[in-house]
DNA sequence: TTGCAAAGTTAGGCGAACCTAATTATCTTA
DNA sequence: TAAGATAATTAGGTTCGCCTAACTTTGCAA
């Protein structure tokens, strides 16, 4: 009946992966880190971490440094590559703002199955596998997206500018 | 101070997309089909009939048929397009389980910026263009796939069935 | 070493979104 | 047309995730 095998929240995996992201940049991730990261209170962060620290993601003593377990970390790894399959979709092959590509990432990472996950990443590694026999997809849907612009031009409403 | 333009919740998008989508089947959209199809307690329907009423979504009185205004139906069939761009993405291209797409799609429609929903409907519009030139990509996709899971066949971990 | 600033936690409250149970309204049909 | 069935709403409660304000702990500097 504990929480060990609960699936996370979103809320709770923006934490994992926040505190994931922050031990990799600068060595341990402080309450205050987490909290500027995620733009929370700190309040916010001190019980994120007990739900983390029940389901034995995470190590945490009250005042105390913060740090992954192993069942933590591989979870958390799994979060940041779905948010790099899908920052990495909008961005690279949709040809969306970066800015932009990275927070809808960071909402679309707790919406897709682990399977969709998987084939995005396989997706991903084919189009360059493509790129490299010659057939630059992203490229050729640049042009598409650019005489889509110029076919309608006409139709356009009338900007207000 | 109104709610007029307050954008909606995911689960208020959820509430307005199913009122649309009945609407279209069968004529009327009755608080019982739409607690049946969102899986919800009727209690809450009421509830978030009464949140997408002062927003001006639907037209509502309490044991009344509920209907879409003409913003509502705009809005509503923005959300249907994004949903569906994303089911046929990840089913078509991708090529994953109809069933695990659907759900997918109906978490992640909540999550992508207008940008991205554009985007990725002009991405899909662009495949069936390079499928009509002989170029199809997502059944090389489908080849890559069957390779990789050969070319894997050995380093799996054993399954214990 | 003490004493203050910064960091972290606790306490208490709020809104969103759901639930169950009880009540009210509407519909149907005998 | 009146009663019972069905549908919808209200009332009240729970959980989650956030907040502010007050407090405690820690660490640094004089």
């Amino acid at each position: 009946m504990s929480l060990y095998n609960k699936q996370l929240s979103a809320s709770l995996e923006d934490y994992l992966e926040a505190i994931f992201v922050l031990s990799q940049t600068g060595r341990v991730a402080r309450s205050k880190d987490i909290a500027e990261h995620l733009q929370v209170a700190p309040s916010s962060v001190t019980g994120a971490l007990k739900m983390l620290a029940e389901r034995q993601l995470i190590h945490y003593k009250p005042y105390g440094y913060v740090t992954l377990t192993d069942r933590g970390r591989q979870m958390a790894g799994r979060i940041v590559r779905r948010h790099e399959a899908l920052e990495s979709f909008f961005c690279d092959i949709l040809g969306v703002d970066p800015d932009v590509a990275q927070r809808s990432a960071c909402l679309a990472e707790h919406a897709i199955s682990s399977e969709i996950a998987s084939r995005l990443m396989l997706y991903l590694e084919f189009l360059s596998s493509e790129k490299q026999s010659g057939r630059d997809v992203p490229r050729a849907f640049q042009g598409y997206c650019r005489q889509t612009e110029i076919r309608s031009q006409g139709t356009q409403k009338p900007s207000h500018t």
